[in-house]
DNA sequence: CGAAACGTTGACTTGTTTCAATAACTGTGG
DNA sequence: CCACAGTTATTGAAACAAGTCAACGTTTCG
């Protein structure tokens, strides 16, 4: 996860312009090899000490971390253009595991042939410093989200960062985007049950904030769906009593 | 915060032996410049176009995200060896702010004098890659605990990755150290509330487990502790029924 | 000494999880 | 093409963890 640099809740910067193709030189580096991966196939080990870093270039994979009781942590969801395992390749063992969410291919560079071209080409340094500070802002957000925000505004605020991001890889159209992945993933992402995942999407569905189904991200109301991203745990979700019926959400 | 490498649910890797001092040499640029922070002051102001980063000499800091509301979750503390905005400082703008937690004195560098010293000092950028990678697998540990962990977990396993950071930087003696955080600023890193927080380190402390006062950690219990900091939310807390009184920790 | 943080506690409310059960979808082989 | 198994999605009811509100003790510091 490279790409973040604007989340939801914060305009872009400057820095932006330069940002999209910052890894373009790396990517091109020719010890990289082309590999493909099928769904639910891992493609990073967590505990590996010679990881691989890889270079995105189509479908989706996420990285994760496994507790004690099966219990699953997403750190990440990654697109094209996306470098996962980039600091696992810099620090020689990978702190997390990385997986395939769709058929994926992915461009893999072993991490001694990573640390010896950044050594051989000073000009391969600035660029992987910024993937890997953007990569720490990202963090910074899924911290907020996990610590600060209800179950609706992270769920919200997620998608619509998703959403900004494959905007500028230029894989969404207009007010929706694919989104080929399963709640139970997204929920492992959110720090949410399943079932209250469930619950939190059929309610936005049902206020017209936006519909997740099929594979799709639909925001019928962004505006509506932006303010919801900001709201955080003890916002008055009820501006008026007697509001009409099931939801809770903030009124537009 | 760049000195994480083990947290207390994984064990040192064998790149540990390199880490401790890889910003020496950063740290002795002639260009930086020695400064003195009050508790509460800010080192870092959230959104600054230009900031600086800094290498902290003694003393705490937090780095923070506010929210609309007024909420904040503190993103991590830094100890002496760290270097708070150097992500920030890489990309020129700075997406969280810092302030100091007690009264600290810190090296300060321009954002463009760090990125000409990496520029003209290749061997440079090894040091400031590893850094940005362990701070990225720090961010990960603090995902897991925001999203996974239940707040019991949560506390102590920050309080104990906490005391291996310090630890390692020679500022811990044997079970316990001196932690001058307040509760407030403890449950905005935990994403809890302190009125549950102060719940939370009563029942560790009536359990035998630690005590969290007066500025100091002390772990009457570590082993337990590790094992508290394992569980996760759905573990059974309970190993049987008719347990002695207040606790529900999981016993021994 | 008084003010202002910080810490502590109780009672109550709410968000989220868990358990249990059922429906809808997906791919596979007969 | 349909029946099957396995995953994913959906729903209700009940249990629980954590938050909120209000109050009071405690420490710190000017």
């Amino acid at each position: 996860m490279t790409d973040i640099r604007a989340s939801a809740t914060r305009s872009p910067t400057g820095d932006d312009a330069t940002g999209d193709n910052d890894l373009a030189a790396l990517a091109l580096l020719p010890a990289f090899r082309r590999r493909q991966f099928q769904p639910d196939q891992e493609v990073i080990r967590e505990g590996d000490p010679a990881p691989h870093a890889y270079a995105l270039v189509s479908g989706w994979a996420f990285s994760y971390r496994l507790l004690a009781d099966g219990t699953r942590q997403v750190l990440a969801f990654h697109i094209p253009g996306d470098m996962p395992g980039l600091a696992d390749a810099l620090l020689g063992r990978s702190s997390a595991g990385c997986k395939a969410a769709t058929p994926i291919v992915a461009n893999s560079l072993p991490a001694y042939q990573l640390r010896a071209a950044l050594t051989h080409d000073p000009g391969l340094a600035a660029p992987v410093l910024r993937a890997l500070s953007r990569e720490a802002v990202a963090a910074q957000e899924r911290m907020v989200d996990l610590g600060r925000r209800s179950a609706v505004a992270r769920t919200v605020h997620m998608l619509l960062e998703l959403g900004e991001r494959l905007q500028r890889a230029g894989m969404a159209v207009g007010n929706g985007y694919a989104c080929p992945i399963s709640q139970i993933l997204l929920a492992d992402a959110l720090g949410l049950s399943a079932i209250h995942l469930n619950r939190v999407l059929r309610r936005l569905r049902e206020d017209g904030v936006l519909r997740f189904r099929a594979g799709h991200v639909v925001f019928d109301d962004p505006a509506r769906a932006r303010r919801l991203a900001l709201s955080s745990r003890q916002d008055t979700p009820e501006p008026y009593p007697g509001r009409p019926r099931h939801s809770t959400l903030p009124g537009p």
